[in-house]
DNA sequence: AATGAATGAGAGTTCATTCAT
DNA sequence: TATGAATGAACTCTCATTCAT
């Protein structure tokens, strides 16, 4: 969605535009967030801003976009996505997840946000794609889990995503909000605390839609 | 936080008032909502809105108390909040709840939305408010439940609630997905699939926190 | 130029009213003072103004005119105009003089500054009225002292009533500006003070346009 | 107290948007100055006023400065100050004088009014910092005079600087009056009569103030 | 391509005045 | 006549976007 004159620019300027942009939308809101400010704080002329995109509408989007890409980008070079155990999935590499969370607390947050609708329609039409694809993921999670024999299969797919979903999205957020508290450098014991939160929440998951 | 000139006003006018306030900005979100607008559909003048509040964030934030205790009252003159047990709590009145989704969409979703951090900071002091009479509440009816029998005491009472918050949260915005869907006027066949959502709902709940 | 109805009010609300009037107008200028605020301070309704006034403007011209009108009643009472000497008619009676100040030193203040044209064209007609008595009055004071032989006969009424006017004016802004200091209640050292401060001006006075 | 923006502007636009703000303060006053007509005048955006000033205020703030920076300019062009006797002062150069108010008689008229109280409140600084110049520099030509003995020494410079001021500000005044009846345009014969107020100003000076 | 000044539509807010009771 | 709620014109200020260099 840039324009080509923003593609044409050195990875430096672009990420510091990035960068820039999404904390100054995390941190007011779309409409509260200034073109000007943003610019600023990139180190850029406001106008220059308006080369890169049609409109702010349009570099908020890419802000999206970018977080997305950027994000996946490290997750992938950490946890590559091996055919694995719904339970298993959240207990590996809990320390490089949380890694993560501490390198890069203002995209994490960003995305968190956006996902949970904080933008409104904006963000509308990314997220529909962003749930499809996490959804179709976690699906499969779940069909692999029933022939494994490790997920009960007397409830409809559809109603074991939402139990799923539901829990880790809670205990997922609770993990950012200790991170954030912790101010993204959590001591060995803070991480210990978090890491049984998360061994918690795999244990009620087993416990809802395991097979006893 | 209304000045004393709006207490004064019919409650037809007042109520006018305040639904017009509550889908401008449920519609366009806080910084795009209209003081003219809202007089407009209120049938008043836009002047007569600064008569009533400071300025658009009173109005706005007693949109939000305005909904929360009208949203009380319904709920109170249909569910008597008596000492129940946590499973009962959702399977009880259930259709009385979904004639409230039928009646006040615009309320119910307004109030989804603000308790969901769309509307950012605004709101922030009074849903941290609303978050902690939730959070005791149904940290009470956990409680309930663990000396009842019906609630494993083998975790930790607050791992227990995000778990509890986390399942009925994401099931609570599915129900009303579809309510939406069915534009608040589901025929019996449709009130059905909500209501054995819903079961599944308590079915996975007892298999995660029940002691079996 | 209020209405009939302002006439037919007791004497005690007339009063309060345009004391009320002449404090705002004083503290805030015309264009900042709130009618609200004017009615409210005199314990009336905002809709009552209107009732005895067509307009603000009309309420602030008859401010003016109150206030000149009070004055002059006080004035008229200690000091009856008889035919005087100029240099006396400054000294004669500065006690008491000094004790309209001290009794009413807001309209004192009121009167000077639109005199002053504080209140730029807003109070113009009446200021030329004024003017034109004052300085008639003042023009037969000098033609007086010529007759007497107090005052240089060589030179011309108008030039010595410029003279006359610009140092006495300038000392009795100096000598309300002490009254303000001392809080309009003067011990009798200031009081002193503020008397020799008008005798070395008469002997300005004398120096200047006395036959000498 | 003008922002950045506004120093970069050429000499030309500047003074443009000075004279348009100033016209526009002295017609109308502060408060019914429209930001919108400066800007018309002055043949630019509305917008524009606001990149250059903060707010209205800092406009009208810096028309004061602007008015007395540019009359300072236009006098020490004229009449170097040479250390003068206190009546020579007045007589020499009147004619660059009313020279200057021929060319500007509009900034006169401006400076005139705030140093007289026009406005009120809002040019109180900037009027006692002026006060406090203007009279150190009235308070050197009186002790000067009275070294020379051109002034007595018998009345405290205090009470003298008093009378010098209400006698010039009041003559100065006239003639200012008779200028604008002139439409800033005397004829000799006109000029003549200005400057025979003035000569008789200093013989009245001499008279009230000088060792006789 | 980069800059930052210029633009003007648009929104919130104020408050003198009117109006209904 | 007294009241105070209702009205809406008018004004300041913001800021996304455009433009000229």
């Amino acid at each position: 969605m840039p324009k080509r004159t923003f593609n044409r620019l050195d990875d430096d300027k672009k990420e510091r535009i990035m960068r820039a942009a999404i904390k100054e939308f995390q941190d007011q809101g779309f409409e509260n967030a200034k073109v000007e400010v943003i610019a600023q704080n990139a180190g850029v002329a406001k106008g220059s801003i308006y080369q890169y995109f049609d409109d702010k509408k349009e570099l908020f989007l890419y802000s999206v976009t970018w977080s997305i890409e950027h994000f996946m980008t490290m997750i992938d070079r950490q946890t590559p996505l091996k055919d694995m155990d719904v339970y298993e999935y959240f207990l590996s590499g809990i320390r490089e997840r949380f890694d993560i969370i501490r390198k890069e607390p203002l995209l994490i947050s960003f995305a968190m946000d956006f996902t949970h609708g904080k933008y409104g329609s904006l963000a509308e039409e990314i997220n529909k794609e962003l749930k499809r694809v996490g959804d179709e993921y976690e699906l499969r999670l779940i069909a692999n889990g029933k022939k494994r024999g490790t997920i009960r299969d007397d409830l409809d797919d559809k109603l074991l995503l939402l139990f799923f979903q539901g829990v880790t999205e809670k205990f997922t957020m609770r993990v950012m909000e200790l991170a954030k508290d912790f101010k993204y450098e959590p001591t060995e014991e803070q991480l210990f605390e978090m890491t049984s939160l998360i061994e918690s929440m795999v244990l009620l998951l087993k416990q809802g839609m395991g097979r006893n």
